[in-house]
DNA sequence: GAGAGTCCTGTTTTT
DNA sequence: CAGGACTCTC
């Protein structure tokens, strides 16, 4: 949390900043905080050695800018030295991105004198973030700590921290993440009385979120809403706003979106910011979603909105802005990203340049020819091509199973193989499935034949119940209008604060037009409350005052949550138990409470000097230098505070140990941002392909290669969405340094069902000849073997290895089927009609069979006919 | 007010 | 199949 700007501006809410600062760090948690991960060498030379350097001392040569490009090659040494206008740089997979961005800021910094503190990098994780800083540090020295290095939403958090009081709202705020959100518009729902089958809360939600990414307010909506809806979405929209409001909190969207309204209805406040960042870089171009083309607009568009006259502000030039992204790895369309932003850069901005990275270090040709081919298939597409000299190497393997159990057997064995043979290790083989679901049947094998993996995703740690209800106490104790949050634990462990209770104070607090929190404090005048509950309600109040004066008084987060969980009854609740999942839910919370433990260590790794009250460099003990000044003299009010360093939630040293920036940590960590560093832990990595974005691997797994698994179900009929399937196979292709790994399943349980499903679309968008069949289909099971015979094997075998063609089947099959049809199946025999969906060559039909059971059939590849 | 049992729905990806 | 929401009973 930054606060940095808070104390001056809003005394009130002061609490959280100071507190913390001059605590002096503990023992033996001083040194050597920064230089986690992996990052380049002082001395550049090339990326990713994992190497643990030497401290470095004050004296430390400044490297030169013939260092700073050393190795590159001409597109991204341009890229690194470039000055002037904006540059959009086209980054292809693996050409060396992160390597530009890192030698560019190193560049800033090191050649043309740029200070670290008005460099401004966005990244779209937390843990990029954290190396990008790291890596420069490495490069520059610790000074280059100052840099804002951070995600959108956490930039923006900083920001309406230090400035929402201008919205004359409470720098105290909540954030939201979507399980609160989705909480919310619960109690919204109930409260309408709307009925749950035509407004479901998700549904809403998704629609709100669009509105948000496109920054639009709930008052500009009905024309957004859904037919017939025009009253109903918008009036959702507003109550939705409005109870955020009241509980004091900002979803993920309003982030964004919040910040982009500050600047434009307060120019100066814009300028503020303009004139600190002069250096703006923005990775993962392609993923931003319309707010955050506005709020990068905002600082860096050379046509800002006008400052008002009487600031007597002189507007200053717009700061250097470098994108970088790949428009073939946009694969975030389905939350707002907008591939337009990237396409449009240099119209957007004016005088724009384009550098484009073609040339890969990763993966072999063969691969990259995959890849390459695979994306080509997607049209209007601006063409690049990525190329690599590595060489051929090793084919492409394809594999077809009988089942998913089948197909994580293989990739066991497989792996099995490889790593007996010494061609490559654990650590650098992952797996990728499209949704999580997936990793199941690859869990259950691994289980069983002991093979060392971590599942990256999945359940997530922070959506636990438990954890959930520990954050929730925070929260609450954090701020006491946080509606949701008191809500969900104000009886979890039961102690007798049923609904009735509870609504006799909503009631009260709706009367009275305060929120649930404040109607706590107030209980006496609660009416109709049973004795035994107003007793319990009381000590509830007690307890969670108790925690906030606790946190008033600097009490760290750890020891905070440590306390609630005890005071609560909560971890006795969990002791006293004999279900054997409460013990799993202890091991977590203790768990959660390491994690607040490190995170406080951790905010003591910039040490503060006691007498001076200023920050030291924990490694030479030398000051720190300062942020410099983020305020026009216009303004008049100073913004610099020592102790106040470091990018927030981005790993950087975080000078804050208290509960607010604990939470703040908490709702903005992704799940992306444990992703272990390559091999770290000698493991199988598992992981969806989202996840896998920016990871590489040595050897690669691709599952599931099915149309309706990958390309998933619901992007079949829609052309739009199906191009981001691909691209999300281009993501997963590009991921694999020498060997890659295509795999399918013939028949896969899918929700309790058997379900057969065709080969992917995708694996006939390769080459046939990059590809070498390890297995198609083996006379095994029922039908799949008898339809396969016929359709495909026998005859594509001959076609140069490329094996389903076009995937056609011969034989019998139906164009059409209506509900009532009777049709006879090759395998299944005799079967009615049941339902239909889909069309055209997606079009399928649940058929029920009798005793066989019902099945849903692809009419394309089904060998059946029509009675 | 709590807990057990039942229905039912939905299964993409995440800051 | 699983998780959540909802209902019913004690």
């Amino acid at each position: 949390m930054n606060d940095a700007d808070t104390p001056t501006l809003f005394p009130a809410f002061g609490l959280a900043a100071g507190a913390a600062s001059t605590r002096p760090a503990a023992p033996g948690q001083s040194r050597g905080g920064a230089d986690r991960g992996p990052a380049d060498p002082p001395v550049p030379g090339g990326a990713g050695a994992g190497a643990r350097r030497a401290p470095q001392g004050a004296g430390r040569r400044r490297p030169t800018a013939a260092e700073l490009v050393e190795g590159l090659n001409a597109p991204q040494r341009e890229a690194v030295e470039h000055e002037g206008g904006p540059v959009l740089v086209v980054a292809g997979a693996g050409s060396g991105k992160t390597r530009v961005l890192t030698r560019r800021i190193a560049y800033l910094v090191g050649v043309r004198d740029v200070h670290p503190g008005s460099i401004l990098a966005i990244t779209f994780t937390n843990k990029a973030a954290a190396e990008m800083r790291t890596r420069v540090v490495d490069l520059v020295g610790p000074r280059a700590r100052v840099m804002w290095v951070s995600t959108f939403h956490s930039a923006c958090v900083r920001i309406l921290r230090a400035e929402i009081g201008h919205f004359e709202r409470s720098s105290n705020f909540s954030i939201y993440d979507s399980a609160d959100s989705k909480r919310l518009m619960q109690m919204i729902c109930r409260d309408k009385q709307l009925d749950p089958k035509r407004y479901q809360p998700r549904e809403l939600l998704n629609w709100i979120s669009n509105c948000k990414n496109d920054l639009v307010r709930p008052e500009a909506s009905a024309d957004r809403a859904p037919r017939g809806q025009e009253d109903v979405y918008p009036g959702v929209y507003a109550d939705y706003e409005r109870r955020l409001r009241a509980a004091e909190a900002f979803d993920f969207d309003d982030l964004i979106m919040e910040t982009v309204r500050l600047f434009r209805q307060f120019p100066e406040v814009r300028e503020k910011y303009r004139r600190r960042f002069r250096q703006v870089l923005v990775d993962e171009y392609q993923d931003t979603n319309p707010a955050q083309y506005a709020l990068v607009r905002e600082l860096c568009g050379n046509d800002p909105s006008a400052l008002p006259e009487e600031s007597g502000i002189v507007p200053i030039d717009p700061p250097e802005l470098m994108v970088v992204g790949d428009s073939d790895q946009s694969i975030y369309a389905f939350r707002g990203a907008t591939i337009r932003n990237i396409l449009d850069f240099e119209h957007d901005f004016r005088g724009a340049r384009t550098i484009l990275l073609e040339q890969n270090y990763r993966s072999t040709q063969t691969v990259l020819s995959a890849a390459n081919s695979v994306i080509s298939k997607n049209p209007d597409r601006p063409k690049k091509r990525l190329w690599s000299d590595a060489g051929a190497g090793e084919k492409i393997v394809g594999y077809v199973a009988d089942t998913e159990h089948g197909e994580a057997q293989f990739i066991a064995d497989e792996i099995d193989r490889l790593v007996d043979a010494g061609t490559t290790t654990y650590g650098q083989t992952a797996v990728f499935y499209r949704t999580n679901a997936q990793s199941r049947a690859f869990e259950d094998v691994f289980i069983r034949v002991g093979m060392p993996y971590r599942v990256v995703g999945g359940v997530r740690f922070y959506e636990r119940k438990e954890v959930r209800d520990a954050i929730s106490y925070l929260k609450a104790i954090a701020n006491p209008h946080d509606e949701v949050s008191v809500r969900r634990i104000i009886n979890e462990p039961k102690r007798g604060i049923g609904d009735r209770a509870q609504e006799q104070v909503q009631h009260f607090a709706d009367r009275q037009r305060i929120s649930f929190g404040s109607a706590l404090e107030r209980l006496d005048e609660v009416e109709g409350l049973a004795t035994r509950s107003l007793a319990q309600l009381r000590a509830f109040a007690t307890m969670m005052a108790d925690h906030r004066a606790m946190m008033a008084a600097g009490a760290a987060a750890d020891e905070l949550l440590a306390s609630i969980l005890q005071a609560s009854g909560y971890v006795d609740t969990l002791r006293r138990s004999n279900d054997l999942q409460d013990e799993s839910r202890l091991e977590n919370l203790t768990e959660f409470v390491a994690v607040a433990e490190e995170f406080v260590a951790q905010a003591h790794v910039v040490d503060i000097d006691q007498e001076t009250g200023r920050p030291i460099d924990a490694e030479t003990g030398e000051p720190l230098e300062e942020d410099p000044d983020t305020t026009p003299s216009a303004t008049g009010d100073r913004t610099t505070v020592p102790g106040q360093l470091g990018g927030l939630g981005s790993g950087a040293p975080e000078p804050d140990d208290s509960l607010p920036a604990f939470l703040e940590r908490v709702a903005l960590v992704a799940d992306a941002d444990a992703v272990p560093d390559g091999d770290t832990d000698g493991v199988v990595t598992l992981m969806t392909l989202h996840t896998a974005k920016g990871l590489e691997f040595d050897t690669v797994f691709l599952t599931g290669f099915e149309d309706g698994v990958f390309p998933h179900m619901r992007s079949l009929d829609n052309p739009t969405e199906l191009e981001e399937e691909r691209r999300l196979a281009y993501v997963g292709i590009t991921r694999a340094r020498k060997r890659l790994y295509l795999t399918r399943a013939v028949v896969r349980t899918q929700w309790g069902q058997p379900s057969y499903n065709p080969q992917s679309r995708f694996i006939a968008d390769m080459p046939g000849d990059l590809l070498d069949w390890r297995r198609l289909v083996e006379p095994a099971t029922s039908w799949e073997t008898r339809a396969a015979s016929r359709t495909s094997s026998a005859r594509d075998r001959t076609e140069g290895g490329h094996v389903f063609g076009s995937g056609v089947p011969r034989g019998p099959h139906v164009d059409a089927v209506t509900v009532g049809d009777r049709v006879l199946h090759t395998a299944f025999g005799l079967g009615t009609v049941v339902a239909t969906m889909g069309s055209g060559s997606n079009a399928k039909a649940d058929v029920d069979f009798g005793s066989l059971g019902t099945k849903r059939l692809s009419l394309r590849h089904a060998p059946m006919e029509k009675l």
